[in-house]
DNA sequence: AATACCGGCAACCGCGACACG
DNA sequence: TCGTGTCGCGGTTGCCGGTAT
């Protein structure tokens, strides 16, 4: 039993957006605002299905995007992030404002993977390409749903139906099921200081002489503005919880 | 000049997550 | 708690322009 598709396709335009659809769009948009992609196509006038709306406002027509080639900087950003992050390209886009994920993944598999192999670097794993054949330590992000009943388990067991079935050792290929959380700490959390410094996103990211850092003296400010948020992890305000915003396009 | 090939990018598709009744 | 509808994400496809033969 499949799922209904999500608008009557033998009414719907596919393919190639003409300038009028675009122009139709964007006009629907600023008078209504963003929202209720279904219910869009038919009040703007658009043979289109919503999700083709959304990914053609998301992805081309939004004001705020920024044209154009990718930077070195963006280059080594995209690259640090995915080696933390992995094929997140949403959160990836999140931290690169005027990029959108699908420009991202696009530059990614025909630009950046090219550089890192010219760099002898695999791709998938970050590590040297010679070392990536040998035995690889796997981050998974997919094992969360299964791991979360064993978690939810302190004893170690995974407890439905009140039988104890000890838990599985995984196979010894070490799975760091990422999480963005806060910091453990005990009391105050400290900020991200190096030399007594507070770092910006760019070079907690490693970038040198970002045009955009905040962290040198007397540009930005933004040790003062971000006095009260707590460890900077990936630009993160990890004190108040912001995972969210890592999300935000 | 014609054709084949390749790379880049926009758009589509399917699925999971989430919200809501 | 469950079923259904909607949204958002990531993988994939297909078109188009540039380059090589």
């Amino acid at each position: 039993m499949g799922r209904s598709p999500c608008c009557e396709k033998a009414h719907t335009n596919k393919g190639a957006w003409t300038k009028e659809e675009d122009d139709r769009l964007i006009s629907y948009i600023r008078a209504h605002g963003e929202g209720c992609w279904r219910s869009l196509p038919k009040a703007a006038g658009l043979l289109r299905c919503g999700k083709s709306c959304r990914l053609r406002w998301i992805n081309y027509l939004r004001p705020d995007l920024k044209r154009g080639n990718f930077t070195e900087e963006e280059d080594e950003i995209i690259i640090k992030l995915h080696s933390l992050l992995g094929n997140k390209w949403s959160l990836i886009a999140g931290r690169l404002p005027g990029r959108t994920d699908n420009e991202i993944k696009n530059y990614w598999n025909t630009h950046i993977r090219r550089k890192l192999l010219n760099r002898g670097i695999d791709p998938a794993t970050h590590r040297p390409l010679n070392e990536a054949a040998q035995d690889v330590t796997t981050i998974s992000f997919n094992g969360a749903k299964e791991e979360k009943e064993k978690i939810n388990d302190p004893r170690g067991f995974v407890n439905k139906d009140e039988k104890k079935i000890p838990v599985q050792e995984r196979c010894p290929d070490l799975n760091l099921d990422l999480r963005i959380s806060p910091p453990y700490h005990q009391s105050q959390p400290e900020p991200l200081k190096t030399g007594g410094r507070t770092l910006c996103f760019f070079c907690s990211l490693g970038v040198k002489n970002s045009k955009d850092c905040t962290c040198s003296t007397g540009t930005g400010g933004s040790s003062s503005s971000n006095s009260n948020s707590g460890y900077d992890f990936l630009g993160l305000k990890t004190g108040f919880l912001d995972y969210r915003s890592l999300e935000m396009k």
